[in-house]
RNA sequence: GCGGGUAUAGUUUAAUGGUAGAAUGACUGCCUUCCAAGCAGUAGAUGGGAGUUCGAUUCUCCCUACCCGCACCA
């Protein structure tokens, strides 16, 4: 019996059939995590680009920027990524739970770990007991000392081995500390040394950042005015998942915000309000988006305010763009380290401050997924079943396919030159091979808005049928206006 | 990282310790005057590596990938 197929393992292999995503290097058993856009796939990314490219930067108050993926490592000091992103773990064998080691010891009492340093002292070797003495007689509390001798590599092990797991209690099951480095690290140059590591950017962010004024002398721009970025971005994730909702590579389409501090929240709601129109007039279900909240516990340590644009994935509610208050903690940062100033003249007030960000951070890839997902559709068709991408005409991959009814009576010869006269202009696809009921199949499945197809009375009066995807519905057009018509469809 | 599952043409699948059958899709031709019609033909598969065996797609182990949970996701 075959089970029934997740709407997800359709969408997969229809993605597949169909020229939208493969499997990166799929020849060679796959690579965790990496996907490959096909010829469908690469047109409806780039729409989706294009789409979002317009929206923003077809506007006076936002100018666009294509930063290099490689950066100065001082940047990701700045940021706090190679800080923050490289936190040391350890796993309990026995329930499985994972721990941050710098965060352990504040989920063990005081009482537990004075007993343990008592039993480590006991059994402690000459070497480490000059620094487990030293810290251990020291001032700090009990939690603080516990947290200096985790972060020792000498000691943290056996002691480790005597610490009972803060969750199931048992001893002596942990991993030994694993760092997690989340940057992809490469090298400038050939050589391989040490001091030319440099990393792949996790986020497109920084490269605006650092950008920020000079973007803004070039451009002239006052504030408040933003400055958008479409670009591939790199974390090394403990775990890929869900097709191409979380992978190691991916493309961020980012805009970021300058403001006056006091303007933060004013513009954070904007944003957010035109972030979540963008999906909705793109053709996304409207029930299927929602904002979450991040609350304020949670926050990202540069961040005042969070929301998430969520799409209803078949696997849950996942996020597909980030709206955050960034503060002014980037460019402080920035301004810290680099030691240029990052801050603005306003010159109605006469102050100079250094402006607050407001980000609006989407998934290029997550979109994608969440357009392909929501377009999905299976109708019964005369007791058939039709599989159709309803993807809105300007995100469609091909917006056109141009039939000949039958190759006979001059109708290819007609085709053809429609064809030739609309290529020019957009992406169409000529086809005239089999039944035209099955060629109309074919590209409902690929999401083609609209098919042309010349017949009988194309011969005698120049029109031909312009057949809708969602509704199959006809209508006839002179040859000579469909080019018109079409664009007008598109517009 | 942990636990569970899965892996056979492009896709969906059947079967078997003696190297695989189908549907669908694709391609070629015929036929077709509007929604996956028909006819004829063609190509196409056991994820990778070891082991057991006379012989492995089938049994065992390892690896890889994907899916589902958990954990992680500044």
């Amino acid at each position: 019996m075959a089970k029934e197929q997740s709407v997800l393992e359709k969408v997969v292999s229809l993605a597949k059939r169909k020229g939208f995503v493969f499997q990166s290097s799929e020849i060679y058993g796959g690579l965790n995590g990496c996907w490959d856009y096909g010829p469908l796939g690469v047109e409806l990314l780039k729409n989706i680009k294009e789409e979002w490219w317009k929206t923003m930067t077809y506007r006076e108050d936002v100018e666009g920027l294509d930063a290099a993926i490689l950066m100065h490592p001082k940047v990701w000091e700045a940021s706090g990524h190679v800080e923050n992103f490289t936190d040391p773990m350890i796993d309990c064998k026995q329930c499985k739970a994972r721990f941050r080691l710098d965060t352990l010891a504040e989920q063990i009492s005081d009482k537990k770990i004075d007993k343990l340093f008592k039993e480590f002292s006991e059994n402690i070797s000459d070497d480490i007991s000059e620094s487990f003495n030293e810290i251990v007689n020291s001032e700090l509390t009990s939690t603080e000392k516990f947290e200096k001798l985790l972060e020792d590599s000498d000691i943290n092990k056996l002691l480790l081995s005597m610490t009972n797991c803060p969750n199931c209690g048992t001893k002596g099951e942990f991993t030994e500390p694993r760092s997690f480095n989340l940057m992809f690290k490469t090298f400038l140059g050939p050589v391989e040394k040490t001091e030319n590591a440099i990393y792949l950017r996790p986020e497109t962010a920084q490269g605006i950042y650092v950008n920020f004024l000079n973007v803004q002398g070039a451009s002239r721009q006052k504030l408040p005015f933003g400055i958008a970025q479409i670009g591939k971005a790199f974390r090394n994730e403990i775990n890929t998942k869900n097709f191409l909702f979380r992978t190691r590579e991916f493309e961020q389409m980012e805009m970021q915000y300058f403001v006056k501090p006091e303007d933060d929240e004013k513009y954070f709601e904007y944003w957010k309000e035109k972030s979540i129109e963008w999906f909705k007039q793109m053709g996304m279900n409207g029930d299927k988006l929602r904002f979450h909240d991040h609350p304020e516990d949670k926050l990202a340590h540069y961040a005042k305010a969070a929301t998430d644009i969520e799409y209803e994935f078949p696997f849950g509610w996942g996020e597909i763009e980030g709206i955050h208050n960034r503060t002014n903690f980037d460019l402080s940062r920035h301004e810290e380290y680099s030691g240029k100033s990052q801050k603005y003249f306003d010159e109605e007030s006469k102050e100079k401050f250094i402006p607050f960000i407001i980000e609006t951070s989407g998934g290029v890839s997550r979109s994608f997924m969440a357009f392909l997902v929501d377009s999905y559709n299976e109708e019964e068709v005369n007791g058939e079943t039709r599989v159709v991408l309803k993807l809105h005409p300007k995100l469609a991959p091909v917006k056109a396919a141009i039939f000949p009814l039958v190759n006979k009576d001059g109708m290819p010869e007609i085709a053809r030159e429609i064809e030739k006269d609309l290529r020019p202009f957009l992406r169409v696809f000529y086809d005239d091979k089999g039944a035209v009921g099955r060629r109309y199949r074919r590209q409902d499945e690929n999401g083609t808005p609209y098919c042309i197809t010349i017949d009988t009375q194309t011969l005698s009066d120049g029109t031909i049928t312009v057949r809708e995807r969602d509704s199959m519905e006809q209508v006839r057009v002179h040859k000579d206006e469909l080019l018109k018509f079409l664009l007008e469809k598109l517009k």
